[in-house]
DNA sequence: AATATATATGCATAATTACGCATGTGAGCT
DNA sequence: AGCTCACATGCGTAATTATGCATATATATT
């Protein structure tokens, strides 16, 4: 598909718009944070991470044993206005405030300023019973 | 899929950018204008036009053989952002900008404000070697 | 070095979507 | 009524994309 048709096909998947609109929310997020507050397996957080990355909305930054993400500088002006679109969205859907919500509770339990330390959380992938399920709430 | 990601999915096809940008442009353009300015098969103009119908962001009038689309009113806030995006986009995109100047002489063959009057138009539907190629170009 | 944690990815499969062809529908013309 | 033109749609197939599971990689930590 073309490049630009793919732009917005980047925020034609759920689980994409909800990301999208947590990272434009925070300023940087990682992984394991999106995770507990999508609830959503982590290797398909990952995936649908990569996609926006080629996308050209994100990037990403390794620091440690974590990687960030957040909205990409030196976004065009299309895409900036995608954006906007996708706040502007957030009005009209409660899942979305839901994510923050779960986002919020998520980003306070880091400790200076790194996440997910002590933490397990691993929702859909392998075995182990989650944690960070005082994220989840419900 | 829900809802608003398939409106962004909506845009997330190249045909569909296509029409929506023309449609931005234009106030109102029927299927057969719109055949020969991407040079698509009906068949295919008719179904993406389908899909932009059920995101809301487009309308049809039909007025006696021909339906003619334009963009919807009453678009919602995120809706017309969208749009705005789309045509942000247009200057980065020769494709966009071709299939302008073809509806324009399309559009220019208009008697009477009526479309295709004794036009013969079916780039890929059934057999008869098409006509409207002066609007072609090449 | 061995282990544990965070993230990514290969692979098989399921689900979704686009496409081409043929045909249906409906309006207008003769 | 029969024909033609504009447009839509059913169906089969190809192409694309998402998902789950398992596993790979990379970075701490002990």
């Amino acid at each position: 598909m073309d490049y630009h048709a793919e732009l917005f096909n980047g925020l034609g998947d759920p689980t994409r718009l909800r990301l999208l609109n947590l990272l434009t929310q925070a300023k940087e997020i990682c992984v394991c944070e999106l995770v507990d507050a999508l609830q959503v397996p982590q290797y398909n957080i990952s995936r649908h991470l990569h996609v926006l990355l080629k996308t050209g909305m994100v990037q990403d930054h390794k620091r440690g044993k974590w990687v960030y993400y957040s909205v990409a500088k030196n976004l065009k002006l299309y895409q900036r206005t995608l954006l906007r679109a996708v706040s502007e969205l957030r009005d009209e859907r409660e899942d979305l405030r839901q994510d923050e919500a779960r986002a919020g509770r998520r980003l306070k339990l880091r400790s200076g300023g790194v996440c997910c330390v002590g933490l397990v959380s691993k929702i859909g992938n392998s075995s182990q019973e989650t944690a960070a399920q005082n994220v989840a709430a419900r």
